[in-house]
DNA sequence: TTTCGTGCAAAAGTTTTGCAGTCTA
DNA sequence: TAGACTGCAAAACTTTTGCACGAAA
């Protein structure tokens, strides 16, 4: 879902993926288009496993490596993303105190944060009719300074 | 890792689990203090692995399940908290705007908005040597109308 | 003593990988 | 046709669960 709501139409969508692909010399093949269309039009924010069930009727052949792998390419040359999550194991921490997340996407190192003005920011007026938000949270990636060197 | 540094004194960190494991009924094992105890003075958000791999010099005998489990009980209780994850499976979405996240904590359903205000809010300074900052997000967490209304 | 927690082992669930055949450019 | 991609199968990795013994209240 979204608020508001979408205003790009889905040819658009496909464009850019045909040029994205052929700028990275990624074959535009049956399946892969087939799983970027699923998740382009999903607003659900979908699973790999979901995006197989729905396309198994389409495709029946296809498979749920197939899937993984192209949702893993298309991650790295950034037309889609994952959502919230770090890494494949989850990470914890000890709540001691409400604060935010800074993360380096290329070492995973995780910084926490006070910024007090953002807590104290109202929210935007679209979401007073949702529910109960219970917990508000500022997420940061970037690339830390001994990453930036490590890469030259 | 954390801006600025931690103020608390670990003494008081395990005062707040005695309690908490009292007033939930959990008995305070040897393994589960000291899985907290480890959460607690770990400064970089720990997976269930490493804080097994920690602890296996000073308890021998612990298993990887309990730490799983311990970990599982303790963010029931609200001792802890899991980071940057909604569920087991990964979860994927079309990248066509920079936007925020609003996740209900029980369907785990998530709604896409806009938030321009928090887009334009300049970032605390701290952070201003950290390394270079691509990305800056909002993720809210609440409980939605459908699922208050379920719930009673 | 009673109940809960732990360790062991096995299973379940998620994601990745090697390989050989197939398809795209 | 060459190189990339797919499907299959198997493996790897992460997390959960059943059970019997051991430990906390």
């Amino acid at each position: 879902m979204r608020y508001p709501n979408h205003t790009k139409e889905p040819s658009d969508h496909l464009q850019v993926f045909e040029q994205a692909c052929k700028s990275a010399g990624l074959k535009i093949t049956h399946q892969r288009t087939e799983v970027f269309k699923e998740l382009a039009k999903a607003d659900d924010h979908p699973s790999a496993e979901i995006i197989y069930s729905r396309l198994k009727k389409k495709l029946p052949t296809l498979s749920i490596d197939t899937v993984y792998r192209t949702l893993s390419t298309l991650e790295k040359q950034g037309l889609i993303s994952k959502v919230q999550t770090v890494e494949s194991q989850a990470r914890y921490e000890f709540n001691n105190e409400h604060h935010h997340h800074l993360i380096c996407d290329n070492c995973h190192e995780i910084i926490d944060f006070d910024w007090q003005a953002f807590d104290d920011y109202p929210l935007p007026k679209e979401l007073s009719n949702w529910g109960h938000i219970k917990e508000k949270k500022a997420i940061l990636h970037g690339l830390c300074h001994k990453c930036s060197e490590k890469k030259g």
